[in-house]
DNA sequence: CATTTCACCTGGTGGC
DNA sequence: TGCCACCAGGTGAAAT
């Protein structure tokens, strides 16, 4: 379900509603997938933290925490710095993950894999009925903070995006889908910006122009920005930590359109497979 | 090494 | 109503 735009908007909300709280009771569920540190050991490290903030790094989200009286006892004033992040908890929320921030009494969904009771009076739910999704405990005494393998798209420049493609042979299309290249582009936004940019999504990426390329680079912004405006993209069950849809559907041109008129030119949008993944396009726009 | 394919899961949809 | 095939926002291991 959810790239870039859906991820930074499940932050953003999460962390609005929860920084600042801190952790005092944590269920885990007994379906191992979703745990890359072991579910019991997840649950001892976060009991009692503080959450510091909550982010987005590529598609992960990440919470970092500190101890448990860093938030209590000594409320922040407006010249202290913020506590030392000790630990980090990261969400990736795989195909179909959700992030919630509930009332403790509110219905568990099905799928539920980990509930944080927080002393603010709320919960901090992940539900991911796939079970695509991961959970990650960080100690950060024995581990490095997570950084993601590739670049960020909403920051990478034209020199450092060239850079990434030069001498690629793999359709553009999968160069944009893998994640050691650029963090946090999906199937919806590897689309909807190549048609933006007016590139067919099988060209080898090694061949295109630097033109193309800034072409590119400028449409994927632009895209990720402005479904970030919108809430993301809800084209089944996506929501956001409070639930709601977002609305970036409304604006994709070719994502899941196939059969449909072109709304540039008209022309019947193309559904082909790239790299194992639906690719839609328009024959006559892209080139 | 770079690239491609497939398995991992549940659930929704549409054809018969 | 049931059964089946196919599809879905991601990723990482295995094969090529």
């Amino acid at each position: 379900m959810p790239e870039l735009p859906e991820v930074e908007t499940v932050a953003r909300g999460v962390h609005q509603r929860v920084h600042g709280d801190r952790i005092v009771e944590v269920w885990v569920g007994r379906h191992p997938e979703p745990f890359k540190t072991p579910p019991a050991s997840m649950a001892k490290g976060l009991e009692g933290r503080a959450i510091l903030s909550v982010r987005r790094l590529g598609k992960h989200i990440v919470c970092e925490l500190g101890t448990a009286a860093s938030n209590r006892t000594a409320p922040r004033r407006a010249r202290t710095p913020s506590p030392q992040p000790e630990a980090q908890w990261i969400v990736h929320l795989g195909m179909t993950g959700r992030l919630l921030v509930t009332t403790p009494d509110a219905p568990v969904a099905a799928h539920t894999h980990a509930r944080l009771t927080l002393a603010g009076g709320r919960e901090l739910r992940f539900v991911d009925p796939r079970r695509f999704g991961r959970l990650e405990w960080r100690d950060l005494r024995r581990s490095k903070p997570f950084t993601p393998p590739g670049a960020e798209p909403l920051e990478i420049d034209s020199e450092e995006f060239a850079a990434l493609f030069r001498k690629r042979k793999l359709p553009v299309k999968a160069a944009l889908l893998n994640q050691a290249l650029l963090s946090g582009v999906g199937n919806i936004y590897a689309d909807e910006s190549l048609f933006r940019a007016g590139i067919r999504p099988r060209r080898s990426v090694g061949r295109l122009s630097r033109a193309e390329l800034e072409r590119l680079r400028r449409a994927l912004g632009e895209v990720l920005r402005q479904a970030i405006s919108l809430g993301g993209s809800s084209v089944s069950d996506y929501v956001d930590a409070n639930g709601v849809r977002g609305f970036f559907q409304l604006e994709h041109r070719v994502y899941q359109r196939t059969g449909e008129p072109c709304r540039v030119c008209g022309a019947p949008i193309q559904r082909i497979v790239v790299g194992g993944r639906s690719t839609h396009y328009c024959p006559a726009c892209q080139r």
